[in-house]
DNA sequence: ACTTAACCGAGACGGTACGTCGTGTCTTAAG
DNA sequence: CTTAAGACACGACGTACCGTCTCGGTTAAGT
């Protein structure tokens, strides 16, 4: 995580650092974004406000900062990093086995929260927003980039496809489900989606 | 629209509704959302503070009902109430003809701030989330459904496809480019969408 | 008690400006003028800040309407309003008298840590200085003034002595010796003090 | 000036003594009193705030040094250390010499300010208000008690007089003027204290 | 001449209070 | 009898200083 503030980071406690992280993300958690507030962050943290002020310009933020943490924490745990979608030569196995972990963590309450707020306030403050997406969402899609990519070059997917805008198909449909509760997110549903993103609408 | 609050709304002014749904729709657009505020509104628009909370139980719900008003009354004025998508035989040319005036419309900056306010502001709230996409985006899928429905008994479309699913591979890629800024927006982009949702991404 | 503040107080809640004046007056009592805060103030008056910054311009402004408040009940009690110094036909007397009822009022804690703020505040703040000395101060002195033109006529005070000026060889050295604590202050010095000003330093 | 403070004082930095001087009184001169702050006087001085921390217990401990050494360097500038008040027999004119000279001082704003804020700060804070009265005001009142010993000798002055109480006959009056604009303090003002404290307000 | 311990500038830290803003409720005066 | 105006209690904001606490880097005493 590289510091994007204001003084120079030398003589920064670390302990402080985590201390905010950990609660920015129990208190979105447990009381939500709305009612998170830096001073109610600072208190737990047994830290002073200005050290907050000091060091991120905004509560969206830390808890960006805080959530990307928790990501990487938790991926090198798993021992995945860097990462990479599976090429087991079967372009649709291998699409709905990574979506269906996406699901699977997408219903995980620790990463929910953050992450639909973070989603929330970044449609409303679009620097923010920016950031979210390229440090969140975009290297997510450059995995699907890639997967297609070699499914091209094996011949599984057409060679004039665009695989940035042929992986929204089954991502942003997800994506959206999820985001605004417009229907069920399960494992069937996504496989659905590649199904029909890899075979089309129109009968053959 | 419905009255959604307490008060018996026999005596309720409509000059005052309709100020402050002008008030808030102008604020929203020219402020932003989040320096939107209930006081900031009921002062331009020449109301006391109560007149608000009286008929509207929180900001997001004053933006809705304004908004919803707004849509309606373009719609009106542009004489297709009841709407429908256009059937001419050809689903892929229909498709893309709607989502090209949807992409306009996504541009027009009216529309755009207090949509993606609503957007960002059910993220958080789950209930108003609910109602604004019961509202405002599922009549609009509906008519997608309706549709591919007939499609379907054109034999346009393969009649084992869930045309809700089915829907979301255009209309939700788009979505999610508008609102998150992950790409850009164009007519090009939703002919490309109709033409790989319709067609498939895998080689006939 | 004027309103000197902002607001058209026609709606201004007694029961707040009481509490105000009463929290006001106990915490720099018991805690004393430096340690007596705004927030201080509004919490055991059960008042929201706001209320407090929305009449007074400063904690010292709240101090010194709430301590002429406290002064001007006691007066009423002792049924002595108007004041006057009485007159008994005898100066020497009369002063020392008045003189002694002072000394017991600058010894009593209620009325000398809020007298003792407002004057070490006012010499820091000039503005607030002269509205001190104009309401508490000047008040006190034109009583002298008046026993002392009286006493010129009585021929018992030289006719070309200026009383504004003459009043200050027995009050002054008090107000500096309770101020600053250069010296006890009591009854034999305050009757010692009407003794060398009226009949001079220099043998007959 | 004496080592008030715990550390040992062999390696102190007589180039930070002397700029902290130069910066709290530039400060309270400038800015005011209420405005000066130990960080606003670290900062132009060029030093640490633990170097005002270590050697000074308060900001005005800091001033009252700082302008200790201002009028100690000017008594020297000025020749007249020690200082008495001169003897030239005739009690009146001497006293009134002395107090012309006071009140030059006392309108010489580099002096003004600081006491102000000095005899302000003792005021609420009665530890400090004795280490002022006592190293600024006390040795110049007992010139006035040498001086009027020894008018009492030589007649001028009545021998049952306690010169202590005495000087506050014309000292006290100009304090308080001074202090707390009162009046007007000029030449005649003070001229006018003496001749009525020597000579008193009855007539003969 | 060489440690070595204290002071030095700098400034981050945990705090407290500031004065402002907005919330949602309650009150008042005027139409 | 309703409604605009706005005072109220409350809570959070972002800022300013407080007084304490590291951090290297001089610097002067005592070996």
């Amino acid at each position: 995580m590289v510091d994007t503030s204001a003084p120079e980071a030398t003589r920064r406690s670390e302990r402080a650092r985590r201390a905010i992280h950990e609660a920015a993300l129990a208190l979105v958690a447990e009381a939500g974004y709305r009612k998170t507030t830096i001073e109610g962050i600072a208190a737990p943290a047994g830290v002073g406000k200005q050290t907050i002020y000091r060091w991120w310009p905004s509560k969206a933020e830390v808890l960006l900062e805080a959530f990307l943490d928790l990501v990487e924490q938790h991926a090198r745990q798993a021992r995945n990093v860097p990462y990479e979608i599976p090429d087991t030569g079967d372009v649709a196995a291998d699409l709905k086995a990574v979506l269906r972990a996406t699901v699977d963590q997408l219903l995980d309450p620790r990463f929910a929260a953050p992450s639909r707020a973070l989603a929330a306030e970044g449609l409303v403050d679009e620097q923010l927003g920016r950031r979210v997406v390229a440090t969140l969402l975009e290297p997510q899609l450059q995995l699907y980039v890639r997967r297609l990519r070699a499914a091209q070059q094996a011949g599984q997917v057409r060679a004039d496809v665009d695989p940035r805008i042929a992986l929204e198909l089954f991502v942003s449909p997800l994506a959206q489900r999820w985001l605004q509760h417009t229907g069920p997110v399960s494992h069937a549903y996504t496989d659905t989606l590649v199904d029909y993103a890899l075979h089309g609408l129109a009968p053959r």
